[in-house]
DNA sequence: ATAAATTAAATGAATGTTCAGTTAATTTAT
DNA sequence: ATAAATTAACTGAACATTCATTTAATTTAT
């Protein structure tokens, strides 16, 4: 048996390792054997990397916001008319292939996880600030192009992170058989009055 | 010594010793011996009421939907006036004592073990359900007597008790130090504007 | 007296972690 | 350039705990 990974490859491929035994076993199944034996390594191995079990969950977070960070799908630069664009935005982050950007059972799961471990709440909500924050400056552009009359930009980006969030609770316990899409365009609507302020009252706050 | 109890007693005393070791401990930390030592008494009774672990989480479930179900809050017939009692549901559907009936970190908890286990995302989803066919039989009173104008009436209850569950989600990963109250009554305003429908066009669906 | 409530003791499996030692790669000194 | 020194990757075995569960015995209420 031949050695020789550094640890620049070794970290990221026992995170990816923990990441899928993770889906596969969830939080009580995950084992740092489990981890070891799907990669044909030593549980000890990983200690070695990590230290604890907790860094290394909390290290996952890190990498799991990286991905989440990287949006290849938000890239709509192309669309030359502002009102497209919106639209093109909305599309994309009510879409099913967007809510699963993350595993929706890992990512329920790092949700409760926050509630006991102080390192990892902050981690997840400086992601979630992050993604808010991202959508209060593409509004700014689109208030400017006159395409988004509302005024609180802040409040319409956190109704829209968390209708976002709310699709995948409403897909999990609402939906039933109904396709995803079928609530999303719903959603989409909302969103759209809100900002686009068709009579929508929420101004007058 | 300890007197004995008949199982009629014991079985809710346990799980109510039960849901308080979850809130203390969380799912990973709440052990049978725990839950026992907590009431003084011996683990293998634990066992002798509910056989496995298992069960006695799902019978949990089964206490906390009856409790969810029973809503002492959402009473509010003394009031006549139509458009005064829609106001006051949403009111309380969207107050923090409302999003407090069950414990968040438990609420959060039982969301990620659906994931893995059908018997209580099954359970969940009655549960959901359950709070989503009231609404709209309520929406549709407050249609007829003309204060509901929106056509779906459960699209308009999925969104409502979308972002009621939202609500929890905002506040601990958005709101940083804003009072609850601030983001939900914005909540409130985009919920009213959907039912009174007030150029809302969300039923040009 | 009998059945249910309760405890006692024990089991086996799984856990994260430690520690001592081995092997390979890299750096340093000559 | 090469041997020695050092660092890092890795393994193996053993650890101390904790856990849910089983079986058998004992207490208590009726």
């Amino acid at each position: 048996m031949r050695k020789n990974q550094t640890a620049e490859v070794r970290k990221p491929e026992i995170l990816e390792n923990y990441y899928q035994t993770l889906i596969k076993e969830g939080f009580e199944g995950a084992s740092i054997g489990k981890v070891a034996q799907r990669m044909g390594i030593h549980p000890s191995l990983i200690i070695h990397y990590f230290k604890t079990k907790a860094n290394m969950t909390s290290e996952l977070v890190g990498l799991m916001i990286e991905k989440y960070m990287a949006p290849e799908m938000l890239q709509f630069n192309h669309i030359a008319d502002p009102e497209q664009r919106l639209d093109a935005m909305i599309d994309i982050i009510f879409s099913f292939e967007w809510s699963r950007t993350l595993d929706p059972g890992l990512h329920f799961g790092f949700y409760y996880l926050s509630f006991r471990n102080p390192t990892i709440h902050e981690r997840y909500k400086e992601m979630m600030h992050g993604f808010r924050d991202y959508l209060v400056k593409e509004l700014e552009q689109f208030q400017q192009a006159g395409v988004v009359k509302t005024g609180d930009l802040k409040k319409a980006a956190d109704i829209i992170v968390t209708l976002m969030e709310g699709m995948e609770f409403h897909a999990y316990f609402l939906a039933d058989d109904k396709p995803f899409t079928e609530f999303a365009d719903y959603a989409k609507k909302v969103v759209s009055a809100i900002l686009k302020n068709d009579g929508m009252p929420a101004d007058t706050l």
